[in-house]
RNA sequence: CGGGGCGUAGCGCAGUCCGGUUAGCGCACCUGCUUUGGGAGCAGGGGGUCGUGAGUUCGAAUCCCACCGCCCCGACCA
């Protein structure tokens, strides 16, 4: 047993903290509310980034850098967006440090190096793309303009958590301009079926796909889609979000297009984002109390090959051999050649970074021909034939990647409870947690009030959602489906 | 940003209430030997501005003040 890491059900947020650590993921850093992510963590993050961005471009996009700082003039030019990330933001209004006169050896901000206008860090990058996408777009031939970034970005958040909500982070914004709202309202849906696709494929993480209500709308959208899924604390995560931000953003910063017939238009546009956070998904999705479980597919190590009980020569011949195989296959392994530890001591290192499947190999093997396969996910043991190892490898790695796809459905689907009245409604919250299905009248007062009395709120309007009439749980108003309810991160 | 807790070696902690020689312990680290199929044992060794700053005092990890950071709860938050 992992003695170091505090179990689930003691303490879910210390146990998260120290997946996080123990798998060396991130840690914090110098600067308040901002994570170094070292390097496991990255390998992981570059996994989900080279994938994303292979969809990213099947689907047309293209990548661009837009700057980190954005004027004042500009952030504010969109009021409802402004607005909404107004609390929350870095703002740089110096451009040069001196030599403290009072304290030797000390910098002060020069007060002559004040800046002409304030530069705001940037939360989110709509005010600087779509005032460079003015001078880029003339004609419906421009149309559309399809474009992602990936990049950091700065909210000044109050509390943080690891991954799941720093002061920056890293993620990637797709920004994109449309001749039509239909087109741009399709764009939209796409990239959310596109994070949903790549949520449960690769991340083996199920989602809800479904609308964010009025009052959990990204300042200045139109519509809101978001992707959400369940943690194992019955807590839910917003994974992705994919906004129809209209023709407000076009009108803020005078982007119009000549149609065919000659006319004048607004363009009409799309935002859609997911970030570092998705990391914070993954563990709290299929990580256990030994320490971090990943998904073949993302995993940076997906075989690791341990001697027993340390290399040696016949040993480090038989490793490079099925290594060979594996890697002729594409797959992604690693030999332990760490002299001073045991082997004890390895198979819970590569349990903790959540390594999917461990090979031991020592001379009792070779002698049978066989290696011990151990898998992450149940923990299993088995002794396999040295002929055709690769093959099984393949095989089982697949089996992994959907073992803990089905494993976090059926906790999803068993956490997700319709409820009828306020009573079972709150009952559920409070014993059971998940995704509540229950029919809300559509009014944002109500929304709010249910939220004020169970800390639940609405997560989205899923899109597959039976269209099934009934009551309010809070006011007994009429409602057209059910919505799906739930206390969130 | 409000309430609570915490900050002593890379990590986890004792010591702080009640000031007093050279600040301890476990893990980790270095060296050696014996070990090695689920987190090895023994012996020796290295590592500290006690979160930061300013005070009180002959003397501060310990008392006072301010600040910073972390964790939890709340408010806030795509």
């Amino acid at each position: 047993m992992a003695k170091e890491i505090t179990s689930r059900s003691e303490d879910y947020a210390q146990w998260y903290i120290d997946i996080v650590k123990k798998a060396q993921l991130a840690e914090n850093s110098a600067v308040r509310g901002c994570m170094v992510i070292k390097p496991h963590g990255f390998a992981i993050w570059e996994n989900i980034r080279d994938q994303m961005d292979r969809m990213f471009k099947e689907t047309g996009h293209q990548n661009a850098y837009f700057p980190l700082f954005v004027p004042k003039s500009l952030f504010e030019a969109e009021e409802k967006n402004a607005e909404g990330f107004a609390k929350e933001c870095a703002i740089v209004t110096h451009y040069r440090l001196k030599n403290d006169p009072d304290h030797p050896g000390k910098l002060i901000v020069d007060p002559a190096a004040k800046l002409e206008e304030e530069l705001v860090v940037r939360p989110t990058s709509e005010a600087i793309i779509w005032n460079t996408y003015r001078d880029w777009i003339q004609s419906y031939r421009d149309l559309p303009l399809l474009l992602n970034q990936w990049a950091n970005v700065v909210r000044w958040e109050m509390r943080t958590r690891l991954f799941l909500r720093t002061a920056e982070f890293l993620w990637q914004e797709g920004h994109t301009a449309h001749a039509t709202a239909e087109e741009a309202v399709a764009e939209a849906r796409q990239m959310l079926d596109v994070y949903a696709q790549f949520a449960e494929e690769w991340m083996a993480m199920p989602v809800i796909k479904g609308a964010k209500t009025a009052n959990e709308r990204f300042a200045g959208a139109e519509d809101t889609y978001c992707i959400e899924a369940l943690m194992q604390d019955g807590k839910a995560l917003q994974a992705g979000t994919s906004h129809f931000l209209g023709q407000n953003f076009s009108k803020a910063f005078d982007v119009k297009f000549l149609n065919e017939n000659n006319q004048q238009e607004y363009v009409w546009a799309t935002s859609w984002g997911t970030s570092t956070r998705l990391i914070g998904g993954l563990i709290m999705t299929h990580s256990d109390d030994d320490g971090l479980v990943l998904p073949p597919r993302l995993a940076p190590v997906q075989v690791i090959i341990v001697p027993i009980p340390k290399p040696s020569e016949a040993l480090s011949e038989a490793a490079e051999k099925i290594m060979r195989a594996l890697r002729a296959k594409g797959i992604r392994v690693k030999y332990d050649t760490d002299m001073k530890n045991r082997p004890g001591f390895k198979f819970a290192e590569h349990e903790m970074r959540g390594t999917p499947v461990r090979l031991g190999l020592g001379e009792r093997d070779l002698l049978a021909n066989q290696v011990e396969v151990a898998r992450r996910d149940t923990k299993e043991k088995t002794n396999v034939s040295l002929d055709g190892i690769a093959d099984y490898v393949e095989t089982l790695l697949e089996t992994i990647q959907q073992n803990l796809f089905n494993r976090a459905r059926t906790y999803r689907d068993s956490h997700t409870t319709p409820a009828d009245t306020f009573e079972e409604f709150q009952h559920i919250l409070d014993n059971k947690g998940g995704f509540v299905l229950a029919h809300w009248d559509g009014d944002g007062a109500t929304e709010e009030k249910i939220k004020e009395l169970t800390k639940a709120t609405i997560r989205c309007i899923p899109f597959d959602g039976e269209k099934e009439p009934g009551k309010c749980i809070l006011t007994g108003n009429p409602s057209a489906q059910r919505v799906l309810f739930a206390r969130a991160y």
